[in-house]
DNA sequence: GTCTATAGAGTGATAGAC
DNA sequence: GTCTATCACTCTATAGAC
């Protein structure tokens, strides 16, 4: 329904008109950070005004939301089967230009902590589809024999992840260590010995199931 | 300089006051949470006017800092001798009551990532104090022969304080694990086998150099 | 259904008197 | 050292044009 033009400027569908307002907004967020972005640039810079903005998104906490998971949708391509989970999110703070992502993504896991957040069910589905990915890739390494048996993937996943999440906050408070190697030696603590399966380089040809 | 009156109402010292206000941010915070803190709130609470506060605290920012430092203070006393470390994080979150508290230091360690926000010095403070204070409880645990040599002090406080924040963040959006059983699996990994020393019950008639 | 113009409410911060 | 008064800014709500 609403016929499409297809020429920028006017926009048939909602969607594509969300997209560049998140875009704006992501844009913002790695220039200037999160703190330091206000509705008003957000509308100029996706070139319409302000309401115009609030009317794709109720408020600004969406905002900074839907900043996220564009964030997610462009950058974090969807997973190819579960395994490569960590090295997606590793490349998602490699770069010092992201660090005002990572930043505005811990700020706001705090704030949406609170039932009431618009946030809240956003991270708290993420935690969840993000642990049963890797709590199956743990399984699945288990049923190759990879992994010993007696180890509880649930528990190994969710520790894996929050290590992971600690790291990028005390990486944000004081760089200069080597994120990526603190976590796979956490993986590897956790799972046992050989796992260059999950956080390694590309499995190339090193098929799983030998 | 200045008399000391000595009593309520009248103060002579500055930082009774800067106590006193800290205490009633953090009431506030308990009672609402962070987000729905306001100075003026604050004022009321502490007995003076909005300005007033901010005559002891440069802004808001501040103020929440001072709530988290002083929930530090009297909270988490100082620790005996480092290996506490972690029973006194963990007793900070143990309630339901503090969750307010753990939302409020998880979202500001975010913010604080950004080296101009007032709390930047003193996450980063944090980070290195705690690392510091375990990995040197590491060490001692080393020395005794309680965990191996293989085992690098620096990195692992580091992973177990990783593992500390990440579990929080996880228990805030959706509570129902242990978050005490969790983290001890983790240590467990990363230290080796036996290490009731570190986060097990209080160590009674239980000398580190038996 | 999509947006602009306008206006308002709430908040953090400042200047200067007491 | 603390207050009164005031300011500036940001987010949000409303009315109505296209």
């Amino acid at each position: 329904m609403g016929k499409v033009t297809g020429s920028r400027g006017s926009y048939a569908k909602t969607a594509e008109r969300r997209r560049d307002i998140a875009q704006a907004v992501l844009d913002l967020v790695v220039e200037k950070g999160h703190r330091a972005v206000v509705t008003a640039d957000v509308a100029k810079r996706a070139g319409l005004s302000e309401p115009g903005v609030l009317y794709h998104f109720a408020s600004k906490d969406e905002l900074l939301l839907a900043a996220l998971q564009h964030f997610d949708d462009v950058e974090l391509t969807a997973l190819p089967e579960g395994e490569s989970i960590l090295r997606a999110r590793e490349r998602a703070v490699a770069g010092v230009e992201r660090t005002n992502i990572v930043r505005l993504h811990t700020a706001m896991s705090g704030e949406a902590s609170d039932p009431t957040h618009p946030a809240h069910e956003y991270f708290k589905q993420r935690w969840r589809r993000s642990n049963k990915l890797m709590a199956d890739s743990i399984r699945q390494l288990q049923a190759d024999g990879a992994v010993g048996p007696d180890v509880d993937a649930d528990s190994a996943s969710r520790l894996i992840h929050a290590t992971w999440e600690g790291l990028q906050n005390q990486w944000l408070a004081e760089p200069g260590f080597d994120i990526g190697a603190e976590l796979e030696k956490a993986i590897v603590a956790l799972l046992g010995y050989p796992v260059e399966h999950v956080v390694g380089s590309p499995p190339a040809g090193r098929s799983r199931a030998r």
